[in-house]
DNA sequence: AACATAAGAATCGTTGAACAATTCGACAAG
DNA sequence: CTTGTCGAATTGTTCAACGATTCTTATGTT
């Protein structure tokens, strides 16, 4: 009757109000509804929110350390606005991340997931929903790199595609980058799928190389 | 005359007292004054330091985010205590680091800076200074990680051996751990050097399992 | 003696106000 | 046009306070 319990533990540790702060900002970045580079003022976030400076400075510390905002003395705190070697230096974690995990080879809970992914961004690009095929794109990468087994490099490659979001946001147009990789993915599912790791390696340094040269050629922070 | 002056700003941002309290509680925990663990009272630090409470916790904030310390709601910070399963994926995320480094190859200065850390532990191995080879030991796989190029991942890199640290700190022998890796890790120079990174590749992982099973049996937090 | 319960102490979580330090723009002086 | 200075605005940090939560200890019951 009892079960494991243990494994709901996690969940039994609330979250303060600090690091609901925390979720909030990071979801409103994520959306883009803050900008790449502009200010979040102390003053009018925290009356906006209703809690105090110094809870906000506690959610602020905690963003400015997965790299979504720039903590500058005495001049407060700023979207971060990823540079050209930023995005050069993302892809290059994600060629070690993404590599090693396919590599290791398919695990059949994992791959289900992958597939949904695929599934969702074809769908979503037969219906020129380019929002939802970028979402379904970054499924598909954290469930690519969770072949790893990795919590650390779960919890990595989450921080990797939100900054990396930040980027998306500076660019003008995501159609024109989503667009050629929902075929690539499902070509790439399929050499996980039929075992053939270094192929798949082979293919997926490929895709990578290309993303980040179209990525970098349309970006002009 | 101006030059490139753009390359020196980064240096312009000074730190605050929250990072420097942090860098503080970084080094204490990394030397083992303040063991895995252990509670640490916001009231007494923040009192020996000298620092408001407020500010203390803006640093725990820091140090809880490289999982140096863990953040129980209602119950203070403690330092973090590893649990065998950390450990393990410790190990995991190092194979994924290091196995791409030694695949990407020897360049040169890196190289050298390898060579230093080879010959450092060496050196205290002869007098018996095992601390000493600890330390050389990380200076070893830091710069072997760094071959990536990315910083990103040197920043991971370092979080990781802080993390693993604290593994090191409960151990009571820390010889019999680190003795048998001073040879192996000539070895594995040598395997980078005449440009082998297969061969390489393949020793390491042995080489990482050989660790990893090592620590896990003499570990029982 | 074992266990459950309740009161009390200690500590954390959060707030609001206060003041010093720093930045930045405006404007005057050279 | 450059340089120096003033002042408003914002951040950095501290302090005191109080509610909320956890831990401890004493108390009472079976």
């Amino acid at each position: 009757m009892v079960a494991d319990l243990s494994q709901d533990r996690p969940r039994l540790g609330r979250s303060s109000t600090a690091e609901r702060v925390a979720d909030i900002l990071r979801d409103r970045i994520s959306e883009g509804f803050f900008r790449p580079g502009q200010r979040l003022s102390e003053e009018s976030i925290s009356e906006g929110l209703g809690v105090s400076r110094n809870t906000l400075r506690e959610a602020f510390r905690l963003l400015g350390h997965e790299r979504l905002l720039d903590h500058k003395l005495n001049r407060g705190v700023f979207v971060r606005l990823p540079s050209a070697e930023d995005v050069s230096d993302l892809y290059r974690v994600r060629r070690v991340l993404e590599g090693a995990a396919v590599r290791i080879g398919p695990a059949p809970e994992v791959l289900a997931v992958i597939k949904e992914a695929v599934l969702d961004a074809e769908r979503a690009a037969a219906q020129d929903d380019w929002q939802g095929v970028g979402t379904a794109n970054i499924r598909f990468h954290q469930a690519l790199v969770s072949l790893n087994g990795s919590p650390r490099i779960d919890e990595a490659m989450r921080q990797l595609l939100a900054e990396l979001r930040l980027v998306f946001h500076v660019m003008e147009n995501p159609r024109a980058f989503h667009e050629p990789f929902v075929d690539r993915n499902r070509t790439l599912l399929g050499l996980i799928e039929s075992g053939q790791p270094e192929k798949a390696a082979a293919y997926l340094d490929d895709y990578l190389d290309h993303a980040e040269r179209l990525l970098i050629d349309a970006y002009a922070p």
